[in-house]
DNA sequence: CAGTTTATTTATCGATCGATAAATCGGGAG
DNA sequence: CTCCCGATTTATCGATCGATAAATAAACTG
């Protein structure tokens, strides 16, 4: 309301009419908000009114609402995963122990937002070809070097290929992560608000689980696990015999 | 084509036209069908087509679409849960281990289709009341449960209620174990076919893990827990450094 | 068989959908 | 300031949606 207002140029006071291709971007970005919440059914003309502009001009931008939602199946799939985490799973340098909690710290930051979490079942449930595409994703670059690296902590034979037996139980921990996101995004549900916590103590059970299921110990750093659930498991008064 | 098909009136052979309330179930029925692959935006004329009748009979039987999909909520939602789940989890003359395994066995038999686990993330995304009810409903009936159990069996102290970050590790473990219908039902991905080994060996690394947590010996019954990752565990050579 | 009731279909309404064409607005260049 | 061109809006089309009313078909009753 003060002068402020109007003598704020910024660095390009000139250009009041944004470049086309940002304006694009802004509708992807804004309409991975609205298909997030309404479904891919959503109408056209609710999503331009959420926009600030009439449903027509959609269609300067993209030629039919299914190449939009293209668009938005790009934006959210990819560029999300960080190169850098694919060294952070393999740097042998460092404790599995410790690679798995920063990598699924990162990789839940950057997927867990009620946006992602829903785009991603929307479009699982339509069975769209980027869905599968990124389910394979997940299962060479991550799953597989979990395997990978436990089993070489823990002294066994390196497999071509992890058995399925083995993927499966990646895939428990895994899935069981990503449950977090979904009873929190899109079950509404309440959740542990320690996320790094919660992390933790599946990494732990996983860790502490394979090793003893294996026989051979997988070298956990153990330092931080009895902290973890330390709360939790601090002993309390009432017994409760059944239900 | 013989003399076979009019010449089965079966025991009530006099009916030729069925009771409402069983043309009703069945149009239930075929609608949890119809709306688990079209999601809840797919059309009554499909529908009433898939159904071999037109489409305004349907609003004979149901007042509106919603009231149908109210319909389906209750066929697919309730009634599935056995009561003689509840004793299985808590019946403590039985190892932990063993309830367990023939508990979450039986559960997946009654889940793991994918008509419910469709429906249930559809309900789920939608943010509808029996959706929520449901998460209750897992969290009290199996995920509190599991942990009270598996604290008695460690020695350790019953809890009034689970501390939330041990009701976290149950989700871990049942999210993990759902997710596996996920990828089979909604992402359509290749899962291992055997489902009771999945479950085992999700259950001797989740018990084993916990008990090496606590520091504490939950009393597993291992002798089922190495033969069940066995081959997983079987030494292969060529050895696989990175990548 | 006729008569009555119930199940089902035909025809149609108003609203909303994605999409197109034409008219209008508004910023930038000269 | 004026002209131009791209950005945006107005108007509208045909298809499809859920839903209703009236007509028709089919089954049960006496």
């Amino acid at each position: 309301m003060t002068s402020a207002e109007t003598q704020l140029p910024d660095v390009a006071p000139k250009r009041k009419r944004r470049t086309p291709e940002a304006r694009r971007d802004e509708f992807i970005r804004k309409a991975a908000e609205f298909f997030a919440e309404e479904g891919f059914g959503g109408g056209t003309r609710e999503l331009a009114s959420k926009l600030g502009v009439t449903q027509p001009l959609l269609y300067r931008y993209f030629p039919s609402k299914d190449e939009l939602i293209q668009a938005v199946y790009r934006h959210v799939y990819l560029d999300r995963w960080k190169t850098e985490w694919d060294d952070l799973l393999t740097d042998r340098s460092r404790p599995i122990r410790a690679r798995l909690q920063d990598f699924y710290e990162a990789y839940t930051d950057a997927i867990f937002s009620r946006e992602w979490i829903r785009i991603y079942l929307f479009s699982g449930l339509k069975g769209v070809e980027i869905n599968r595409w990124y389910v394979t994703m997940v299962e060479t670059r991550i799953l597989t070097r979990i395997v990978s690296e436990y089993r070489h902590e823990a002294g066994l034979a390196a497999l071509d290929s992890p058995e399925p037996a083995e993927l499966e139980l990646a895939w428990v921990l895994h899935g069981g992560i990503f449950y977090y996101g979904v009873r929190k995004y899109i079950y509404n549900s309440p959740v542990q608000d320690d996320k790094t916590r919660m992390i933790a103590n599946a990494l732990d059970v996983f860790l502490e689980g394979i090793s003893a299921v294996f026989g051979t110990s997988v070298k956990v750093r153990s330092t931080t696990i009895h902290r973890a659930v330390d709360a939790a498991a601090a002993p309390a008064a009432a017994p409760i015999d059944r239900d």
